[in-house]
DNA sequence: GCCACGCTACTCGGATACTAAGTGTCCGAGTAGACCGGG
DNA sequence: CCCGGTCTACTCGGACACTTAGTATCCGAGTAGCGTGGC
């Protein structure tokens, strides 16, 4: 997995610490976590296409957040970065070779061992879309105390 | 995620329907599935090292089961191939930038995104671990009649 | 006829190229605010 | 003093290099069985 994703979730917590007040610009972001801004800024360009931030071109313009951080999923994010398609992918190397000899049933039959690993891949993906970044920025300001302060501080008072 | 899980999978099962009286060759499995003898091959050898299957050098040699199918869980051939560490790599960037203003309580507090990541991935793992190729095998053999005898014969009578 | 030796064919195993996805960077299009001149 | 136009600075957005992981291949080390020669 891309680390595109973290920067992501904790770009999205930030602009949930200023709030939506004013745009935040991509160089703010990526000093503020030491990232590279240029990619940074592709990372959110990925996030703005899915819907999850708002961009506002020209001066003064940033990222805001497209909805409230309880109507975004750790799903939405990591589908946003990461693309929609799962891991696993079944090739259906079952039938070639050996399994070729018998056509007629290839379609009908679901692939055993895909249906395994989909199932897996499903309480994945369900595990992700369980959490919010609401409970995941609760989580975040119960382990560090004045995090919100400090955060509107080092940016400027957001 | 690799292609070379599904073929490690599917690999193992073959090995579970001809039986371990004999050894099957890389080549014999590759050509059951179409699949590039050589690179397959260092498929296999990352499930030897990982205790999975046995393998026996020289004429006749082979591949063999290390242990039985129902011994074997789909998240064993998964971390065989594609190695231990997990998908989501925390890299600290909440402790760069902003952060850095207070080094101390960084290594106690643990990341909440961090945390949130794992939660989903454990989950993931669960249902990895909870599915033995025994199963799969058997949901194989549910959808598709005669399929042990398909391969067998396939494969001349193992 | 039986046994020991050597030989060949076959297999795994790791070292070596090639490809694609991910990572990182740069420059152009567009906009909002600021500055300046005129009324 | 107030308003409109222009101008600049700043931002997003996509197009262009670079690096690492994954894909694919080849060749060497080692072994089991078979053939051959000797006893």
């Amino acid at each position: 997995m891309g680390e595109g994703v973290e920067w992501a979730v904790h770009c999205c917590l930030t602009l949930g610490w200023l709030g939506d007040d004013q745009p935040v610009s991509t160089a703010r972001l990526a000093a503020g976590y030491e990232l590279p801004p240029a990619y940074l800024n592709k990372q959110l360009q990925a996030l703005v296409r899915a819907g999850i931030l708002t961009s506002t071109a020209g001066a003064r313009g940033g990222f805001r957040l497209g909805r409230p951080l309880d109507k975004i999923t750790l799903l939405d994010v990591v589908t946003a970065i990461e693309g929609p398609d799962e891991a696993f992918q079944c090739t259906e190397i079952r039938q070639r070779g050996s399994g070729a000899e018998s056509p007629a049933r290839s379609f009908v039959a679901p692939c055993a061992v895909s249906t395994a690993m989909r199932k897996a891949e499903l309480a994945y993906r369900r595990a992700l879309a369980a959490q919010t970044l609401a409970e995941v920025k609760v989580a975040a300001e119960r382990h560090v105390p004045r995090l919100e302060d400090s955060v509107r501080r080092w940016y400027g008072r957001g």
